[in-house]
DNA sequence: TATAATTTGATAACGGTTATCAAATTCAGA
DNA sequence: TCTGAATTTGATAACCGTTATCAAATTATA
């Protein structure tokens, strides 16, 4: 007996929303936002609920991006992608979110684990600053 | 001209809570909580405010630890101390926040530059993973 | 089916933070 | 040291993402 007990349509639709945006990252209000002009109904309180019900199943990454901004989330596809490690770096200034993926950057973990004994977990760590275009703008 | 245009005694007693701080972090809540324990009256909206000011001013760092966590913040001492590196590893069971001024770490910091174009904010960035303690003990 | 377990969804509540705005304070010049 | 303009204060409303509430609807089981 997993997290899910009863299947609901409302799960269903959850799905195909996360398909239709893999790869991207998304919050629980574009789920709504693409819901309506869909014209689907499906509660607010629905959509947070079972999106942490996939979060708990590793179905579904969730991101914590600082300042009081929404949680972000992300499809990781059927199976669980626990193990695939990629980093994000966030715009202050613009806001965009980068994903990285960089083997060199694997060597933080390995830095972090071997001298400071720290488990880095690359999916909830954000890498803050500032965007090559921001920065050259000024 | 700085950011601070009117002196005036709420900014002092903040600086002297800060002081009573320093080198631990608060949130916006535990400085109102001094002031009450001291019977000063502050309003929570200066609080903020003043707050704001001292980081625009560096002489107060903020923290953005994750979830819907109140900010917090650090006194950085009276002269400005933009140039000091130190990075911040959360541990996501015990929540310690560990300081690590490492310069090793500073080859990430070049990393980032050199290969993404990326400026990274040390002070913003908080690595997220297992400590020691937690990692071992399961 | 009938029943119990679970999920749904409208909405209230929550918590940290920001906006509002009249009153108080600060500063500069006379 | 008064006067007036600029700024800050503080009580409180508002905001926003999220969670709690709970009756009604849905789902699985017998």
């Amino acid at each position: 007996m997993g997290i899910i007990k009863y299947k609901t349509k409302q799960q269903e639709l959850l799905l195909s929303c996360f398909k239709a945006m893999q790869g991207r990252h998304f919050t629980a209000e574009d789920v709504s936002a693409y819901f309506q002009k869909k014209n689907i109904s499906i509660g607010i309180a629905t959509i947070y609920r079972q999106i942490e019900k996939f979060v708990a199943m590793g179905v579904v990454q969730k991101y914590f991006l600082g300042e009081q901004n929404a949680a972000c989330f992300q499809y990781m596809g059927e199976e669980c992608h626990k193990e695939v490690s990629h980093f994000h770096l966030k715009c202050e200034k613009c806001g965009t979110l980068i994903h990285l993926e960089c083997h060199d950057l694997e060597q933080l973990s390995s830095h972090l684990m071997a001298e400071h004994g720290f488990a880095l977990d690359p999916f909830r760590t954000v890498f803050y600053g500032l965007c090559q275009n921001c920065r050259l703008a000024g």
